[in-house]
DNA sequence: TTGCTCCTCACGTCACGTGAGGTGGC
DNA sequence: TTGCTCCTCACGTCACGTGAGGTGGC
């Protein structure tokens, strides 16, 4: 079932690794570990890459999903392998997630994308940073919001629920239309919107 | 601003009126209360009727939403006017409030499609709403299990919030490239999830 | 060769938004 | 006639889902 990180990560032969060994900074090693490339140089980000799977499975989103974040330019792979896999490091599974948390926060992809540039453009580190906050500012308010309202149809759930309990006592053969004019209801109480829904027009 | 509810209920004149006084049940009155045609039978509901711009305001939906919910079998108008305009009976508000609170509980319309249509096959009342109260209990669930995922969202952009208070302490020359290594924060702090999704790829 | 994972189009879906071009009714 | 509201197409958008047809790598 999850065969995520319950084995030897994924070393794919790099794209231009044979053709073009000059070419610094692009390399990892093949997979399981046989065929390693020999070091070209200084490199500090050749090891356990994620293929598009591994990183959906780690990120809890689908491959479709990483493929249009891509497009949309939230995300790049750190490299591609020889056979044109994309080839993920294990930041990406911190920005996928980030992107999700956003995303439930409200905030569409194109409005991620433009937090996004504006992050990257800014001169100013502490400049950034307030540009960051005034957005979740506000997107703390909005959640508090959100909470309000599913709290209370919560309560509206279980009112309607309690309502319905009363419903058992009903005799089988009743037809829908007879409920306009029952009266097992304790005090003839007005069924909660979620159950007045159903009957109407 | 708002006309809801402030003037004349509408009182268009219905479709067939002149045409088809035979027509039993497809009534109302012209609007501003002049016009009124004679009562030509029993008829009930001919008061009060809404065009679809008042029923798009008293429930919070656009006319374009309404229109959509009316394809899909989910609403019918009471009533056309002579000019083709849709006339709603008030019944119609719930209808409209009620399918937006099932789409906040995380139902899309062709859900409400087959909820709708089994209630309405339902030969026994009880049965009926037996198979409501199982949706509704489920719904029970997966709203709390919403809310407890945006009340960690909320935590999380309080910390977060938090964490960035500091920022205000750095240099403003300061390049986004020194957050990496960045020592303002207590103890090292490392950056919430939040924060740390910027800076990554 | 088999089995799994990946690739790039490209069309489908869901819940509307947004005109286009026209008519109704005071 | 003006101003507002409505009508019916019909195409656009957003965040993917879902194949189609092909290749990579053990």
């Amino acid at each position: 079932m999850s065969r995520q990180f319950d084995h030897q990560p994924h070393r794919l032969p790099l794209a231009g690794e044979a053709m073009a060994p000059a070419l610094p900074g692009v390399r990892d090693s093949s997979r399981g570990d046989v065929g390693r490339v020999p070091d070209l140089g200084p490199d500090d980000s050749d090891e356990d890459l994620l293929q598009v799977g591994d990183l959906a499975r780690a990120s809890g989103k689908t491959v479709r999903a990483i493929h249009l974040y891509e497009e949309l330019g939230l995300l790049r792979p750190h490299a591609r392998s020889k056979g044109r896999y994309r080839l993920f490091s294990q930041d990406a599974v911190v920005r996928v997630r980030w992107i999700g948390k956003l995303q439930d926060l409200g905030l569409s992809l194109p409005s991620i994308q433009s937090v996004l540039r504006e992050w990257e453009m800014s001169p100013s580190a502490p400049g950034a940073m307030a540009k960051m906050r005034e957005v979740y500012r506000q997107k703390l308010a909005s959640t508090r919001e959100q909470i309000r309202r599913l709290a209370a149809l919560e309560t509206e759930l279980s009112e309607s629920l309690k309502y319905l309990e009363t419903c058992d006592s009903c005799s089988p053969v009743r037809l829908i239309e007879a409920c306009s004019c029952c009266d097992l209801h304790e005090d003839n109480q007005v069924p909660p919107e979620l159950v007045a829904g159903f009957h109407i027009t």
